[in-house]
Order: C-alpha cells, then sequence, then structure tokens
DNA sequence: TTGTAGGATGACAACGCTATCAATTCGCCG
DNA sequence: CGGCGAATTGATAGCGTTGTCATCCTACAA
C-alpha cells in the first residue's frame, strides 16, 4: 500500500493534476506549488505507479536494446546497457534487453513483436540490426521512434543515434604499424552485414595509400567478429608464401584467434607478428601479450543513444546523430617487423 | 489502436473476464471457449496490455537481477540474464537489470529503492548481494521475494535459487595439478564479501589433504576476482622462497592476471607454472595458453533461478534451491610440474 | 424426476495515473 | 479600478486489465 498521488495530492492541499505536473517537470506551476507538492511527496516516500502512468498516459516509458544474442560481444552490450540505463534513470523511462536471433529469418518480426507485445517506446540498435535497411524501414512504416549505435548507412529520415569513425581509427592503426616497419598488413575483415566491416577495411586502405603500401586483396581474407574467425583468418593470411608481419583483425575477439593460431605455429607476439584488434574489450588488456586496440566508448555511447532516443520520442525531430571519440591503445601485442622471416614449418599442436 | 480485451469478448461472444481466464491459464475454462478465444486473439493479433495488467493486477509481472556494476565480470550477468529472459517470456514477466554499486554503503537502500520505483515483484541476486545477509532479512521483511544464485549461507526461510558445488569443484582442480606432480600449489583467494571465496579456499584444503601435501598458510593470498588482483597476488606468491608451481586463481580475470605476471618474469605457462582458473568466461578460452578453469552453466543458472522465482511468487513455498553441474575444462595452462625450479631474476618489464 | 454441489461464465467496480478542458487567479494596461 | 489575456489550477473521465462476487449451467446422486 504504498501512497497515491490523490494522497500527496490532500496532504500538499492541491489537485492530483497538479502533482502531475510537478513529477512530469511540466511548465506552468508556481515555485510554490512545486514546494510544497516536493515536501508532500517526500513525507509519504511517493512513487508514481509506472503501470498507471503507462496505462494513462499511453506509453510505456520503455526502450529496448535489440542486439544479435550469440554473436555478440557481451562486454559490449554489457556496458551500452549501463550507459541506456543511466539516462533513463534521469527520464524516468526503463530500459529493457530484447537479444534476438539476427540471423534467423523472421528477425524483423521478433523485432515487431517485441514492440507490440512490451508496447516499446522506442529503441536502440546496434550492428547487424543497426544496418539492416529493411528492418529500419519497418520501424518508419510503424512509426517506432530508434536510435542506431554505429550504423552503417542513412535511411531516409535524419539518423539519431552515436556514431564513431571507425575509418579514420582503422587507418591511424595502420600507420602505427607502418611507422614500425612493417610493409606487409593483413586484414581479417569483419563480417559482411555489418557496416564496421566497410569502414575497416577502409580505412586500412586509406592506412596503406598514406604510407605508400600497395593494396594486395590477398592480404584481406574475410572474417567475422568471433575468435574462431580469428584463427581461420590467420591460418589464411599466415599460410601465404610471402605472409604478413602484422595483422589487423576486425575486433579483439578475432584479433585474440589470431595470437592464438600465431603461438600455435610457435610464433612469437610481436616479435614475428605484430596483431591489432578493435574494441577494447577487457580481454584485450589481460591477454599476453596486451592487444594494441581501439577503444569505443561504449558507455556513453549507450547513454548518447538513448539521451537522443528519448529526445526524439519527447518532441520528434529533435534527436541526433552525435560522433563519439574513440582512442587508441597502443599496447603490447604490436611491435617493430621482425628482420628476418618466421621460419615456415609445420603446424604444430599440442 | 491495438486490439483490447473487449474487443477480443465480442468477436469471441464471450465476457472479457474469459479471455482473461484463458489468457492467464486459469482453471475452469471449457475446451470450446479456450478455442474460440484463442481463435478471435490471433484475428485480431491481440497482446494483453502489460500496464494495464500490472494496474488491475496489483503485480508488476517484473523482476529484476541485482549485480554490483564495477566489479561484476560482464559475460557471466550477461548469461544469467538471457537465462532470466528466456525462464520469463514463457510466464509473460519482464526482467531488467540492476546494477548497483555494492561497496556504496547505501546498497540496501538502493535495492529497496529499486523495489519500490519499480514495483519489483521479485529479485534475484548474485553475489555479494546473495551473501548479505543483512540485505536478504531486510528482503524478508519486506516481504520481497527473491532467488539467490550461488549463494553463500542460509537465512532464515527456505533458501531459492541454483547452487554449484564450488568446494568440489575447487578440490577436482587440486587432484588434477596434484595429480601432474605439483606438491607446491598456490591459491589466490577471492573477495572476502564473497561466499564463493570460502568454498573455493575449502575446497583447495580438501584436495592438498586428499593429495596428502601439507597445508601452507604462506600459499594463499588475499585476492579478489579482478585481473589486477592476480597481478597482486602473484607478485606474493612468485617471490616467495620457495614459490608455488601451481596457482589456483580465485576465477579467471584473477588467474589472467596471475598469467600476465608469469609471463612478464619470462615464465612459460605451463612449462614453469600452472594456472588454473574459475568460471570459463569467454577469455578462458581466448587466451594464450587457454586457460584450465571450471565451468558454470551461468545461462541455465539464470533461467534456473528464474523460474523458481516465479513460482515462489505464484505460491509461496513452491521454489527451490536447485544444485546445478560444473564442468572441469582443462586446457592448456596446466601441465606436468617442472623438473627444476625457474631461475629467479629480476623482474623485466618492457 | 428433482435436488444439489461445484464448475463455468459474466457484470461491474476498482487499480493509480494523465488528458482534456473548464475555472480561477494573476499581472498589467488603460 | 475595471477589464483582459495569459498563467495557473482543478474536476472528471477515461486508459485496459483483473478481482470479486453473483449467476447460470451441468452432471450426478437419490
Amino acid at each position: 500500500m504504498p501512497a497515491r498521488i490523490e494522497d500527496v495530492a490532500r496532504i500538499a492541499g492541491v489537485s492530483m493534476k497538479t502533482v502531475s505536473r510537478v513529477f512530469n517537470n511540466e511548465p506552468n506551476v508556481r515555485e510554490r506549488m512545486r514546494q510544497r507538492v516536493e515536501e508532500a511527496a517526500k513525507s509519504l516516500n511517493y512513487r508514481p505507479n509506472p503501470s498507471a502512468r503507462s496505462l494513462a498516459g499511453n506509453r510505456s516509458y520503455l526502450i529496448a536494446l535489440v542486439y544479435d544474442d550469440p554473436a555478440a560481444g557481451s562486454s559490449y552490450i554489457m556496458e551500452i546497457i549501463v550507459g541506456m540505463l543511466a539516462a533513463c534513470e534521469s527520464s524516468r523511462y526503463s530500459a529493457m534487453l530484447r537479444p534476438l536471433e539476427y540471423s534467423h529469418s523472421g528477425h524483423i518480426a521478433a523485432v515487431e513483436d517485441s514492440i507490440a507485445q512490451y508496447r516499446l517506446d522506442g529503441l536502440i540498435l546496434v550492428p547487424p540490426f543497426a544496418d539492416d535497411l529493411k528492418l529500419l524501414r519497418r520501424l518508419d512504416e510503424l512509426g517506432t521512434r530508434y536510435a542506431t549505435i554505429s550504423a552503417k548507412a542513412n535511411v531516409g529520415h535524419e539518423r539519431i543515434g552515436t556514431i564513431l569513425d571507425e575509418r579514420k581509427a582503422a587507418a591511424q592503426m595502420v600507420d602505427h604499424v607502418a611507422a614500425l616497419g612493417h610493409r606487409r598488413i593483413g586484414h581479417v575483415a569483419g563480417p559482411l552485414p555489418h557496416g564496421g566491416r566497410a569502414w575497416r577495411v577502409a580505412g586500412y586502405r586509406d592506412g596503406l595509400r598514406r604510407a605508400g603500401i600497395e593494396y594486395d586483396e590477398s592480404l584481406v581474407v574475410d572474417g567475422g567478429f568471433s575468435f574462431e574467425s580469428g584463427i581461420v583468418g590467420a591460418n589464411r593470411l599466415l599460410d601465404l608464401p610471402d605472409p604478413p608481419t602484422a595483422i589487423f583483425a576486425a575486433n579483439d575477439d578475432s584479433a585474440c584467434g589470431v595470437m592464438h593460431e600465431a603461438f600455435e605455429r610457435g610464433m612469437k607476439i610481436p616479435a614475428d607478428l605484430s596483431v591489432i584488434g578493435f574494441d577494447d574489450t577487457p580481454t584485450a588488456r589481460q591477454v599476453w601479450p596486451s592487444l594494441t586496440t581501439v577503444r569505443q566508448p561504449c558507455r556513453d555511447m549507450g547513454r548518447i543513444a538513448a539521451e537522443q532516443l528519448l529526445a526524439s520520442i519527447r518532441d520528434a525531430g529533435s534527436g541526433q546523430l552525435i560522433h563519439v571519440p574513440y582512442e587508441l591503445k597502443l599496447r603490447n601485442s604490436t611491435g617493430p617487423v621482425p628482420q628476418r622471416r618466421f621460419p615456415a614449418r609445420t603446424k604444430t599442436r599440442r
């Protein structure tokens, strides 16, 4: 039996509506009234009932983070949701998690289903959902507000969310290893549906260009964002007749796979091979040698995306696309180019 | 303007209450009625409005996972929440995340606050919250249902949630390295407020006893669940006059710290030192060498804890404490005891 | 056939808030 | 000091469910 708005109104000697105004930061409330209401509310330890608020207001005050369940790097998502929660807290919204299977053919229906079931007021999408134009168009049709994080491309209307200059970051990483003398620089590219893939590949090529290194397409192999894809990619690159001395992986998990495979072959990092990741997951700091990578401010990204989304829910047309900064983390997995080539020999696995 | 229960009732030719009964799996509905209602609902694509349901039912249909924000290993939490979501889905409940700062003195108030604000029907607690008797007692007072995951001790009433025999698992890990010939086995213990610490220490001692190794308290150092605590712990153990040849860390993050420090000293793993973790985080597979550890079925734990919690919400006294199995993951960070002692030398850092 | 227990169904009033719009008050000008 | 527009406040009707309790069946025993 918590206090109700009616109780607060009685104690404060005002109408329920005035209490409602105070709690929703509506204009046209005299300062004196506001104080009386706030006092009364505090004395009763009043908390508005979210269900009643939603029902009467015809909104759920709920936004969801939609992400790819089995694939997603968990710390990335985890940080984003914490940022979202921070943004929601101050706006009396709630955030929920919708791990969906992107590879499943019904993934758009699954998103629609979530919206209908929970009456979601808005969505935050991360790749690959954020890159799915079909999905975005459908959301526009439905009139569902959404913000994207690191989305590839524009759709019809103005984009809302956060973006990070992955292309520039990737280029700078290539600068870094080029400065260390590397000329054969490989890239294990990300998965095709992710916008990040294209950006990172473009940045990789920018970097090569700046260093005056000719692009060699055999040094770019298809990969993914998983540890396993790093192993596969490293195998393909290291088996090349003239293998790379540095490998830029699609992300940290993939970079770990690259390192793993290099170690399996008896190589030393960075003495025989330099490795670069992307994301700066907790693992990046914990592996040996610690991984040179690009840090994304995931928590901020979640917070900002939610803030923009909430703004656009409040009044359509007010959300923006915010650029967030990256940070190069030059650690111990990159070093000077090896003086002589690593002896090719039969792979030894234990 | 989604369909309302009234619309379904009209189409099906029954009362709203009957529709409600069908959707809530209440007894005493004739099969024929049930079918008519289900058809009508499907034809209208009817979804009950959660807010209205909560308001009228005087419940939020919401449970929350309470965990320690900055400390928690994210993949652990992430898996638990996915399990929770799976359990909630089938019971038309929702799950939310409450990352709170345990070290903050107001952590109990923060939990109460969450309950009041969101009208939570129940909580799932993980350590250290699950081990906080003061908190548990307070929840009992408030009449808030909760389930715990890996909680240390009983409180007054019957415990609900999941438990894993960490002691036995730890003992088996000691068996494992003892069988490899190790006699000097160190332990970097977990943080004091976590129940897991005591279990793992006890299991460590069980293992020593079984192997006929005398307990040497200098081989057990205080640590934590962080990477840094592993570094600190490894430093203390490896600086010992007669250092251990195997180190059992409190968890995987800590074990990564131990490995890191060993590598810093020029040691090889497992040639010079065997390392054991606990949890089987994704990182455990990705580090080199891959980490020998104990796998906890986090997703199942989350699902089962939620199932038991929901059962106990439905009718008090029906939730149980479920034992979940662990799995020893013997990977490449453990190996035979070194033949000769690793040369003590000045630490080299780059 | 009738009586009856209990299963099946329905009518209607909450649940606690916000939206709407009317009523009141305020500030200021002429 | 009256009057007028704008700012402020309030009365009331929902929002879409579920709980309560009354009513209506139905099957089975006598």
